[in-house]
RNA sequence: CGGGGCGUGGCGCAGCUUGGUCAGCGCGCCUGUUUUGGGAACAGGAGGUCGUGAGUUCGAAUCUCACCGCCCCGACCA
């Protein structure tokens, strides 16, 4: 690409609507610009990019016996009413409806359709395993989009689907994709982390997230750096820690005016947290449930959701609060509560001795209260949130915490889309069976910016070569210098002629200009043509990510470059 | 949805409290001259219904109301 016939504007001042690294940097550089809130357009340059780590995925994918095919993105809603998502997803899902009236979903993603799709065309073992996927526009009316490309409403994803006769099979499925995860992010430059996710909404046994950490990151995720454990928090298991040692005394009830959360109670009380008991009341598919947390933990909702087996919980409203207890917000408590509310106990509850909860009353609270003797809990859980400092589950180490940009996730969905959709085959032994699924999903827009959170500097960013919109900038200090373009010519050509992607500056710019805009694009070689170094046959390179410089017989160059580029794999050859 | 901030040429902003040569500054853009190794200087120039709509007023970017859009934080942890 020649500069003067490109479209490639960067700015030299942040736009206001940017906070994050990658977003002013996608703004500055040319990537992106905003069309409406969480949608935007990619300009050649960021283009480039994803198409880029498209091809990393396409490569990765169809090596494991992936294949690529295109799904709608306008779906019919009897699908999703099928399988009872078009009322699940919620005002997340963008629905539209045709002139006739019949509603459609812009698809945030595609389990109903290719479920629809495969079990009119795959009737026997014979045709398993298979696994599809396809890169498309994904559409989620997100609450609050935000980070530029990172959550937007509109967005680019890779997602895979596969179908498998059992879940052995599954499991190698599940195990050659998430290793060809491995390679793509790897690939990409990206330094990612794979931890265990919750299964969440969309159903199913096992999960993994691949994990980007980030300052930026949403998702908070708890590892341990003695062992292999990592998890997203939503997920991770809480080891219980003993309740404090204690007398057992008689249980009272003490007037607290005014001391509704734990820390006015511990103020007030002089009392440790960790010897209260926190009573959050939930409904549960409109049941009323009292989640039994210590004071200075928090309640996992997902979790929780799991062990009441319900798809999700909510906090009870003021009016709900207040007719449950008969107090209002702030003097919940375990100890005689109507019969039916479910009492759903952390571990760390069980056993304790001497609390403090709330008295179900206003303006009081209860001492001393006894596990079992003062109340009892019609089940015992984990339903609290790990947090760092927690022990590993799996080794007891201490855990740390880290925020993380989710770039993807593998997911074993099992029968739940083949059940409710009748998709079966014909297996081996005669016997009508449903097929056991998969799903995998990859960000690419989001990988994008994740990529640019991870590799920029104070000048712009430093693009990994596999990725990186063109490999090589050619800036000739001189462009009206006859000689100097010539030369500048001949290199491009002959670049390009070796697969490497090069821009010609040949912009009528001062030579600050170029340097400056090639830092910010952060194209992985800049190749300068000066008088100096030309006089003596010669170009100078600047490498990017090290700032190394180098003098290069201009005969040399396009060797040189392939050489240090190393781009092996990502080089353009049709 | 709640809270906070913002909306003035392509970008960043000032002006608004105290209505009246305030529509202005920097960058960018166009023309010319001189320049040319890390965002040049000078001269000239183009470009804006001041988010939208009502209202108050002799007069509104400025005051009032409504609406729209954007960004950030939060979304109930008792």
């Amino acid at each position: 690409m020649r500069m003067r016939e490109g479209y490639a504007p960067t700015l030299r001042e942040v736009p206001a609507e940017a906070e994050v690294v990658s977003h002013q940097l996608s703004l500055r550089a040319g990537l992106i610009r905003r069309s409406a809130a969480g949608i935007y357009t990619y300009l050649p340059l960021g283009f480039r990019v994803l198409q880029k780590i498209k091809r990393i995925i396409r490569e990765e994918l169809d090596r494991v016996g992936c294949q690529e095919l295109m799904l709608p993105i306008v779906q019919p809603a009897e699908l999703w009413h099928q399988s009872g998502r078009w009322e699940a997803y919620g005002d997340e899902m963008f629905r539209v409806k045709d002139r006739h009236g019949r509603f459609f979903s812009l698809g945030p993603t595609h389990e109903e359709i290719i479920t629809h799709l495969v079990k009119a065309d795959v009737k026997s073992y014979r045709q398993l395993p298979l696994t599809l996927y396809q890169i498309q526009n994904k559409y989620r009316d997100e609450i609050r989009p935000r980070f530029g490309v990172i959550r937007g409403r509109e967005f680019i994803m890779k997602d895979a689907y596969s179908f498998d006769r059992d879940e052995a099979s599954l499991d190698v499925t599940y195990k050659k994709m998430y290793q060809a995860y491995e390679r793509i992010f790897a690939r990409c430059g990206l330094n990612t982390r794979a931890v265990e996710a919750d299964t969440g909404a969309i159903g199913g046994s096992s999960s993994h997230e691949f994990m980007v950490l980030a300052d930026v990151g949403e998702a908070v995720v708890v590892f341990c750096e003695a062992c292999d454990f990592a998890a997203n928090v939503e997920k991770a298991a809480a080891v219980p820690t003993p309740w404090p040692e204690s007398r057992s005394q008689e249980m009272r009830q003490i007037e607290t005016p005014g001391v509704r959360t734990i820390e006015e109670l511990t103020a007030f009380l002089s009392v440790e947290p960790q010897r209260m008991i926190k009573t959050l009341l939930y409904l549960a598919d409109d049941r009323p449930v009292a989640a039994l947390v210590r004071g200075d933990r928090d309640v996992n909702e997902v979790k929780l959701a799991r062990v009441l087996g319900v798809e999700e919980v909510r906090l009870a409203d003021e009016t709900t609060i207040e007719t449950l207890t008969g107090a209002p917000v702030g003097f919940a408590g375990p100890v005689g509560l109507p019969e039916n509310v479910h009492i759903v106990a952390d571990l760390e509850i069980e056993g304790a001795i001497d609390a403090v909860t709330g008295a179900n009353r206003a303006d009081a609270h209860f001492v001393h209260v006894d596990w079992e003797r003062d109340f009892r809990a019609h089940q015992v859980a984990d339903i609290r949130t790990v947090t760092a400092g927690d022990q590993c589950p799996k080794c007891g180490e201490q855990l740390r915490q880290a925020t993380g940009i989710e770039v993807g996730q593998v997911f074993k969905l099992g029968t739940k889309y083949s059940s409710v959709f009748e998709a079966h085959f014909l297996d081996e032994d005669g016997k009508e069976k449903p097929y056991v699924m998969g799903c995998y999903g990859i960000g690419v827009s989001r990988t994008m910016a994740a990529i640019i959170e991870q590799h920029h500097d104070e000048h712009g960013i430093c693009w990994p070569p596999s990725v990186a919109p063109y490999h090589a900038v050619i800036i000739p200090i001189r462009p009206q210098d006859e000689e100097h373009m010539r030369t500048a010519e001949q290199l491009y050509e002959q670049l390009w002629a070796s697969g490497i992607e090069t821009v010609l500056d040949d912009r009528e710019e001062r030579p600050g200009v170029k340097f400056n805009d090639a830092d910010l694009i952060g194209y992985p070689v800049r190749i300068t043509i000066g008088p100096k170094s030309l006089a003596e046959g010669c170009v100078e390179l600047k490498w990017r990510r090290t700032g190394e410089t180098e003098t290069i017989g201009i005969e040399d160059v396009v060797q040189h470059v392939l050489m240090k580029l190393d781009i092996g794999e990502s080089i353009s050859n049709p």
